[in-house]
DNA sequence: ATCGATGCAAAAGTTTTGCATATAC
DNA sequence: GTATATGCAAAACTTTTGCATCGAT
């Protein structure tokens, strides 16, 4: 999905609920686009600060669009290893997570079979799937030579 | 694995780190293996607290112990929905979990395909798997029905 | 003009740390 | 006896909330 389609459709559902559109809402989508993954609300508020040193915005700014958006179903959170969460887009293409226990490093991978099964699970508990997470935890490749 | 089992295990574990045995660190084990599943550090520290009321322990202990096993591979951790993180023993059998967000239930299932997979894909980035977990989230049937 | 959104600061909740004392070895 | 573990309290972090003001509609 384009960022701008990505927009509109949070216009849509800002709209939709009698919400207002700000300039906060708005860059805070926008570090979660183009910051692809695992923000933690922390490095969010501190990018847009960098960015947009004129703008004013505050930490709180922040988690409440986090949950606004997590509602929505437009971003997902995952907290592994270290404390806090960190949000992602869910519209970026799903994938799941291999996390380094050593350096944090994590990594993305994307396995149909997987996915599929998943859909499986969920029918045979009569579960609404709305998202789903997987982490692969371990040691990587360059930490397992150290 | 029994409790006796799992405890020698952990003495085992304790003895040749250089590590000493207490009531405390044994309690907290025993915590995590009768009450099967997702307990908070603080959930950990009341039950100790109700159940042997004469022995004193601090919520840092349970910190330090659940670190700990956790570095020992003997727990994992999980944290979805609400904040904070909960913990269960591995070697419990290995199982994923169910989420629901409405409700906050958490199901458990097993199964050996995504098992399976899982290793395939850790073995394809040279990665040495200790653990994995894999939420689905959603609405469980009684919540979908409200 | 209205009502929701924001920033700020305070509060609440979670986790870690320093230190004197207690306890396992 | 020595070294590690503990409880306590303080500190560090993370997240939420109350409130006066601001800004989108």
């Amino acid at each position: 999905m384009s960022y701008d389609e990505l927009l509109d459709n949070f216009k849509d559902i800002l709209k939709n609920s009698g919400l207002k559109q700000t300039k906060q809402r708005e860059y805070i989508l926008e570090a979660l686009y183009e910051n692809h993954h695992h923000l933690t609300p922390e490095e969010i508020y501190r990018l847009i600060q960098d960015r947009y040193p004129k703008i004013k915005i505050g930490i709180a700014t922040v988690y409440r669009t986090l949950s606004l958006l997590e509602d929505a179903n437009l971003v997902s959170s995952l907290s592994v290893a270290d404390q806090g969460k960190r949000y992602e887009l869910l519209s970026h293409e799903h994938h799941d997570h291999l996390v380094c226990t050593q350096c944090d490093k994590i990594m993305e991978f994307h396995d149909e079979l997987i996915e599929r099964q998943q859909e499986i699970i969920a029918k045979q508990f009569n579960f609404k799937m709305t998202n789903h997470t997987m982490q692969i935890i371990g040691v990587c490749q360059e930490c397992q030579k150290k």
